[in-house]
RNA sequence: GGCUCCAUCGUCUAAUGGUUAGGACACGGGCUUUUCAAGCCUGUAACCGGGGUUCGACUCCCCGUGGAGUCACCA
């Protein structure tokens, strides 16, 4: 069998993380078989549609650089094209498919017109729920005849096409939980087709994935229930049914299901926020799935060679932040120079010179986002005024730290370019002064330590001489010197 | 409430009948060290409860309990 896998998002906003969850595994699977992963739109309600959703959702595929193979697609001027032999991906230019299947549906009284009121839907459910009844739709329209309905459709009166649930029960194997059985008794003679003439989910759902050749819909926990209805349309047409993955949800820290209201649910957030793509894939990719083994950090290929829909887990997962944390700085510290830059950029007012290249070299290992950058810059880029006093180690004097000072500024000034070229170099030509004078590393180094850095706390001396250069780093130290003797 | 699903440290998870129940984040201690970070070592911490099945259950079955999802002309 080809796999098949398709991601079904509406283009209401941005792209939330079980979206992306989702996704990450849809690419896992297909790609792992050489099979196509696939991106349809599903604005089939007219009013949630929000312009430029579809061009955002596409930004972040490439943002986490995962890529489709059929679909929609971003030009380089923004416009938005197909690609595929199933097209159209966007589902508002498929309606007379959907009509012509929903047709169909009626011809074969598999489904029905409805007429009912949503002022009479309301009451009906109301008295339901009153009698702790289940709410669903008690058929007052199925008994109308056939000759009725055609009167009142001619008539202009608005309607809808309602799904007959046959007696029965259906019963199918999910790829993560395993068999799962619904009564149809448990299952509402849901919309088909909607008086706007669009489908409603259900219909576009089956139609598409059956004429997409969709092998596996992996989809999120909460669609299980409504799993029957796609099964009870797939065999009304004769058709073959797909696989179905239900994914268990992500969760917010209260174990809800994650909504904008209990944290952040948006990818777009995540990146404003500082995360790295990597990172986030892999945080991401193993949530809900872990490839055995005691390693955490995964690159986007192995996740591919080592996804198992069978090992997906079915509990849901509460997002853990402190380990993207972490995860994200494991990634910011495995960067070399010139791409910390360019993906710190973005985050950064400061102008990239080279000073600020090696600042974020070397206070990479000091955060966790991106975003905290920008103050860690501050102290490379200016002298924040200090307290005197921090420049005395605690087993030394002022005077001390003074003619410490005053040594490091005479030998700095001998030190060449070449050593002030790499961080060992400045170590060793420092350590090397101390161990010839015959003096005590804290003595010294503390006192330099501040005066670069203007700090209690920071990078080494040497990361520091390196990053500020030789001319900064004198001015510096000549500060310092000049604080101490008033 | 009906239906469906789920259940290992606080969190993410490993374990597919036999382990001192492993790893990671976070937290505590230590080492290293001029400070911080990083790194290394280390500690605290879990099989929801009760019955079975079995020589043996975290693993299989049943019943509870708890949690979640879903019950729209939204997806």
């Amino acid at each position: 069998m080809v796999v098949r896998t398709r991601l079904a998002p509406s283009p209401t906003g941005m792209m939330h993380i079980g979206t992306l969850r989702t996704a990450l595994f849809d690419y896992f699977l297909a790609k792992q078989s050489g099979g196509k992963f696939i991106i349809r739109i599903e604005d089939t309600d007219q009013g949630r549609s929000v312009p430029g959703a579809v061009e955002n959702l596409l930004e972040m595929f490439e943002a986490v650089n995962i890529s489709h193979d059929e679909g929609p697609f971003l030009n380089d001027d923004g416009t938005i094209s197909e690609r595929g032999d199933f097209g159209p991906y966007v589902q508002s230019n498929r309606l007379d498919l959907y009509k012509k299947y929903s047709d169909e549906l009626v011809a074969k009284g598999f489904a029905y017109p409805c007429f009912c009121s949503s002022e009479r839907l309301d009451e009906m459910r109301k008295g339901q729920v009153a009698l702790k009844q289940t709410t669903k739709y008690d058929r007052r329209c199925l008994s109308l005849t056939a000759a009725d309905a055609r009167k009142r459709i001619e008539s202009g009166e608005s309607y809808v096409i309602r799904l007959k649930v046959p007696e029965g029960k259906t019963e199918f194997d999910d790829a993560i939980r395993g068999h799962v059985v619904f009564d149809h008794h448990e299952v509402d003679d849901c919309i088909l087709m909607k008086s706007d003439g669009f489908p409603t989910y259900f219909l576009a759902m089956v139609v598409d994935d059956h004429f997409m050749n969709i092998s596996h819909v992996l989809r999120g926990e909460e669609w299980v229930s409504s799993t029957p209805k796609s099964i009870i349309m797939f065999n009304m047409f004769g058709w073959d049914v797909p696989i179905f993955a239900h994914l268990p949800l992500i969760l917010s820290p209260d174990k809800k299901k994650l909504s904008k209201r209990t944290g952040d649910t948006a990818v777009e957030i995540y990146f404003k926020h500082g995360y790295l793509a990597e990172a986030l894939v892999n945080f991401i990719g193993t949530l809900g799935f872990n490839p055995s083994g005691d390693r955490e950090i995964f690159t986007i290929d192995e996740l591919i060679e080592s996804f198992d829909l069978n090992k997906v887990n079915s509990g849901g997962a509460v997002l853990n932040m402190e380990k993207l944390d972490w995860m994200n700085k494991q990634y910011l510290m495995a960067l070399g120079m010139d791409d910390i830059a360019l993906r710190a950029a973005p985050f950064v007012s400061a102008e990239m010179t080279d000073v600020v290249k090696r600042a974020l070299f070397i206070e990479r290992s000091r955060v966790s986002r991106l975003t905290e950058f920008d103050d860690a810059l501050r102290p490379y880029l200016e002298l924040q005024a200090y307290d005197p006093a921090i420049l005395v180690w605690k087993k030394a004097d002022a005077a001390d730290a003074c003619a410490q000072l005053e040594r490091m500024l005479a030998l700095i000034e001998t030190l060449s370019d070449a050593v002030f070229s790499a961080v060992d170099l400045l170590e060793s030509a420092v350590k090397e002064y101390i161990t010839r004078e015959g003096l005590q590393n804290g003595n010294v180094l503390w006192p330099l330590r501040v005066a670069l850095s203007g700090q209690e706390k920071s990078a080494t001396p040497f990361e520091t001489l390196w990053v500020l250069g030789k001319e900064t780093s004198l001015e510096r130290l000549r500060h310092a010197v000049a604080a101490l003797k008033t």
